[in-house]
DNA sequence: CGGAAGATCCACT
DNA sequence: GTGGATCTTCCGA
């Protein structure tokens, strides 16, 4: 078990393609009816914000939907997708600058038989299923949109210090999902824990 | 006010 | 590898 100690407000307050690197390792903790499940951060994206053309704040809208990825360093923004599926991410930066960190994949580090029983799966999970994805993470931790806009510093869903890894257990690669975003497709904002089986989709190298 | 697309997942072939 | 589910959000008219 690595450390449940809070990470701070500045380790939020930086751009997002940093946070994405630094957040891998890092625990991912839900309290949830007395119980406290914890996930182990493999895989994230960063999105840059207004500049940024794969990122909801893309050209500076501010829509009712990412109020909250405007909030800066250290809350949520939790958005629904494909009308079945929630997606968690990680606001940075300062207020307004509009960045985040999508959390894509996690391993289990407590609570894994919890975490089963809300993904509803009947079998032990084969890899990549118990969280591997953000929609299966969410689902995993019970998160959905009552927890956009919370801080992730301290309360019912926050991160820690957890398992800090070197950069050469780091690999990247571009973003999933975000062809329509022209040169920013390709951009290498997605980061990876090397050799993890819950990683989703292409591995990157 | 209507249409279209989406930072996904699952089952099936 | 492909397609369907399912509905919120967003933009243009």
């Amino acid at each position: 078990m690595g450390s449940l100690r809070a990470l701070q407000r500045q380790f939020f307050r930086r751009p997002s393609d940093q946070v994405a690197r630094d957040l891998l390792g890092r625990y991912l903790i839900r309290e949830l009816g007395g119980r406290r499940l914890v996930l182990r951060l493999v895989e994230t994206e960063a999105y840059l914000g207004p500049d940024d053309r794969a990122a909801h704040t893309w050209g500076g809208r501010r829509t009712e939907r990412v109020r909250s990825m405007y909030l800066g360093g250290g809350r949520a923004y939790v958005y629904a997708i494909y009308g079945l599926h929630c997606c968690l991410n990680v606001v940075c930066g300062e207020e307004g600058s509009g960045s985040a960190v999508l959390l894509r994949a996690g391993e289990a580090v407590e609570g894994a038989e919890r975490m089963r029983e809300l993904r509803a799966l009947a079998r032990p999970p084969r890899a990549g299923e118990l969280a591997g994805g953000p929609g299966r993470l969410c689902q995993a931790l019970a998160v959905d949109r009552r927890l956009d806009g919370v801080s992730l510093l301290a309360g019912e869903l926050r991160l820690t210090a957890g398992e800090p890894v070197a950069d050469g257990e780091v690999v990247r690669g571009a973003r999933i999902g975000v062809h329509y975003a022209g040169a920013a497709a390709d951009w290498p904002l997605r980061f990876a824990l090397r050799g993890s089986v819950e990683v989703s989709r292409p591995r990157p190298r």
